[in-house]
DNA sequence: TATGAATGAGGTTTCATTCAT
DNA sequence: TATGAATGAAACCTCATTCAT
């Protein structure tokens, strides 16, 4: 099935190689962000990134690992900015567990908010299997294993449903946001809003 | 930027052309939903529609308008499924309208479950201006004027960024069902699920 | 092992694509023979075709399938070349059938001298099983089933190598004439003394 | 056309260079028996000696002049290979000569079986003039010219052509063997098969 | 000298679009 | 009108060669 590669040709040690592939991948998400999956070409990422289309093969062994490359990356930039009170079992309360991961997630879309949307586009054709399901839920599935030290609290029969249509609910606020309007993300009233309306929806009778 | 034409090249006043823009846009759709946009190649559709290219050319000015006029189709096919009583004033409570789009919206998408993935992955590219952000909404918009109907029962004070947050809500868990869990499309606790995190959102306090 | 599909996209059933078709194979078939497998490109071709490069494609899925269809090509001809009175058991004797024999490969050389080698050089890479054996072979080993039929005049105990010896010889100087001086191609001194050596060797002492 | 340099860049006086240049052409061997002219590239070369691709340019001005070595390598190794007793004049039989030479020729190709047929197939591309003359006849000649000593025997009226048709029966006889069946380079029968063939030519009636 | 990242022309192939029939 | 062969720009990718370090 996935006879191609989706692996960056080198792990890039040096800091001039490093530079390079960054150059790769910012050039592509602009683009990306810019024309959507259908104007990413090679050449245009090399225009982009000031180097030559060849240059994109040293670190690259096809374009479809560039996308995975940017996709991973999202992923473990988003993962570095989780808060560590996610972690923790019962000595938070389900308030702020819900805060706390509707707050992280929209830290990470305000770090660059539209190249989420299209990576979101694309990740189908090009993750499989774990990653894919991780990118899919944005997390936060990852965040709401928490719902479980909570279950007295939630009215919900079915925690894994619940989980689904909460995971959801937080893309879509977020993902409209970045959309329609990006003032949102930064705006308190709607952060507020989702926390209220998540809250609601798992303890609503 | 949009110098292309995005309207079809003539009206098919003729029952046989008619049927021949049908068969074109039937087989874009099954490709489309078979292949994604990649896949998707006049030659494929002329195949597909089992006509020949350069007829596709006699309906269509180029191919982003077999996209366009798809998502115009299905637009229409979905505003035709419009409940009537979602037209009613006062007459119906909040949670009767709520159930009623909702349901509504989950029909749409039982229809023809991925189509709706594939030509939302393209719209952004491909639609612009107001028809894109009708789509985008997916007709939600059109339901939730009636939001204004319920001010009273709202708890948010921002009536517009509520449609939002509620069009895109379903829009995402419709969405989420048909990619990763199809069967919740016709599981009526799922619909309830749905239906209960809406109207927790809107009059959660 | 074999993804590549090498056989021909489209049987050439109009006049007017099995024009196209032969262009391109005379096209390539020029190409080679004057620049070798490593100037065999598909510009080249289409350029020395005198059509584009997209019209290749119309009846060759790729580069590979037009060396095979060369090399069938050669091989049909040649076959079509072969002498009837080759297929008789023992109403012949062994030196009309080693006469016929060596004729019938000089005379496939004779049609087209050069190409011949370059398709040879080639073959391995290309052709797969039956068909390399039968190119490898040159068809000899056809000719040389009919050895059996001699077998008591035959020196050699070995009857399978005698067979190989013998094919290889007619290759080789078929080959060395085409190469080193074409005028003996059509030299009947050297196609008596071709014959009298294979004579030689398999009845010889 | 001839317009590359085909000449090693510089003569390697110093004992490191030697070894750097030998380790290239060991590689390139190796990749070209393996893979074929189409697998034979700079990089490949350069990893598989063990150093950078720009110091192969330290030793040879272009990939065409590595080739050009090989050949001259293996040409060089042939010649060293020869028996001395195939200078001798009158003192060994026309059986004796052709058994040495078939058996140097034997022995020359089961050294390296496959590098053979490979530099064949490429050294018209390769060489010019000369040099492809010689390595064409496989040194041949220059056993076959012992043959002028043995004119009495020979049937044959034109020696040249004879000693044409000789020496491309003892190419084709082993890169046949090479290529089909590797185990007849040792089979005595197969040594003996051939030298019987040639004598049978050469005074065949 | 040695390195290997960088270059970019050029190779194969695709596909939206045209136009002679 | 309908056809589908023809077109060729443009996509992806390779690899001989150079040159800053």
């Amino acid at each position: 099935m996935a006879s191609k590669s989706r692996d960056p040709r080198k792990r890039p040690v040096q800091a001039r190689s490093r530079i390079k592939v960054d150059a790769v991948l910012e050039a592509a998400a602009h683009i990306l962000t810019r024309d959507g999956p259908a104007g990413l070409t090679t050449n245009h990422i090399a225009e982009a990134a000031n180097i030559s289309v060849g240059s994109i093969y040293q670190y690259f062994p096809n374009k479809e690992s560039i996308l995975v490359t940017l996709m991973r990356r999202q992923l473990s930039r988003a993962r570095a900015m989780r808060p560590a009170i996610l972690d923790r079992k019962r000595s938070i309360s389900l308030t702020e567990r819900v805060q706390a991961a509707v707050r992280w997630h929209l830290d990470v879309r305000r770090q660059d908010p539209q190249i989420h949307r299209r990576l979101y586009e694309v990740h189908r054709d090009v993750l499989t299997g774990e990653e894919r399901a991780e990118f899919d839920r944005g997390h936060a599935l990852a965040v709401l294993g928490g719902l479980r030290h909570h279950r007295r609290e939630i009215a919900q029969r079915n925690l894994e449903t619940a989980a689904l249509v909460v995971s959801q609910f937080m893309l879509a606020a977020t993902q409209a946001a970045t959309a329609e309007r990006p003032e949102l993300l930064t705006d308190p009233d709607y952060e507020r809003s989702i926390v209220r309306a998540l809250l609601a929806y798992l303890t609503g009778g």
